[in-house]
DNA sequence: TACAAAAAAATGAACGTTCATTCATTTTTA
DNA sequence: TAAAAATGAATGAACGTTCATTTTTTTGTA
């Protein structure tokens, strides 16, 4: 049997039309009526799931977010080691941006613009706690430089954009052996 | 008297009026009648000196990236140390990227999504090549981890502009102190 | 189970607005 | 006074959104 109902793959559609036209063409070349052709759903039908395009991107962009924290997680739970639990989450995200580079690509044009509201933005950035206190117990235990964890997160986690665009734009190209020695880069820029 | 000629002075006055607007409203929400206007020039006029709204923004991005990376390399000299030449590098950068807010932010919208064309972006990197021979330098001094010079990029520099976003949005607030550890953890990064 | 009536979902043509761009005219400069 | 620069109203295309109509699904009844 289908467990997902007709309206929520419906939405889906949407939402990944939208991803995808977004990236390749940028916000302001993506008009509803593409999106509606590239879901296969007529221009109308849009404005059944979201409230307008602005609700369209800002829950495409929630929902994206939601979708990296959770894969940001995996296999990780609390209590272990500093060092490994920062390595395993570090490797997820890495994955992810690696794997799932449509959602990675879109996540990064919306933390650059204006394009997604600011509500929305502080909704996106909820999940991300286990790593906040992970970086504050390795502070407590003399592990990670006692600096602001935006610093932290911007040394060790937002390089991977980076990497990421370059490597989708084809002028470098990521593998195994890259991705360990961009971990030790990112884990020496925040231990003490 | 006047060095600067009356249409330089247009032009100068569109291209400050661009980066302003799309940085407030996004590349989609800035209409070429609202650059006329803030500009305080007539809507034709911006014709005399562009051919279209793609040709001023892939304009705008190359004078802004060039006065980048002339800022990046002031009071730079070859030949120096490689620990010395990095830091003074990277704190010009730091430095515009804290100081000339409105250019920075332009730029990194322009270098996360599709709103600048494929040639302009070529061309606004061409300026970066005495960093990179720095990095080769203390690739061969055994200074600098051998590897990618994006690599390299990823986890040194491209770090300050997350630093600039999060100051912009008031969330969080780039101290003299902070600047300080900030080089050390670039340093940490890349060095072997 | 079969069918019809009611409700819900989806459609897409139409609407009004906004936008990038043009060009006949005016203003400024040489 | 001729040439160059600037103007801004006009144009037509494209866009986001609406809504009268159609299609699909659900409900109620025998």
């Amino acid at each position: 049997m289908n467990t997902v109902s007709k309206s929520q793959k419906k939405r889906d559609a949407l939402v990944k039309a939208t991803i995808s036209l977004v990236n390749n063409n940028g916000f302001h070349a993506t008009p509803m009526s593409k999106i509606a052709k590239m879901a296969e759903v007529s221009a109308g039908t849009i404005y059944l799931y979201f409230e307008n395009k602005q609700d369209l991107v800002n829950q495409v962009y929630i929902d994206v977010k939601a979708a990296f924290s959770k894969f940001a997680f995996k296999d990780y739970e609390e209590g272990g080691s500093v060092n490994k639990g920062f390595e395993i989450i570090w490797k997820n995200i890495a994955e992810f941006k690696l794997m799932k580079v449509e959602e990675a690509m879109f996540l990064s044009q919306c933390d650059n613009t204006p394009i997604v509201d600011e509500p929305s933005r502080k909704e996106g950035l909820k999940h991300l706690q286990p790593l906040l206190d992970l970086w504050e117990r390795g502070k407590k235990e003399e592990i990670i430089k006692p600096v602001s964890p935006y610093m932290l997160y911007a040394f060790s986690i937002y390089p991977i954009a980076f990497l990421m665009n370059m490597q989708e734009r084809e002028i470098f190209k990521l593998t195994k052996e890259n991705i360990d020695e961009a971990y030790e880069m990112a884990w020496n820029s925040i231990k003490i």
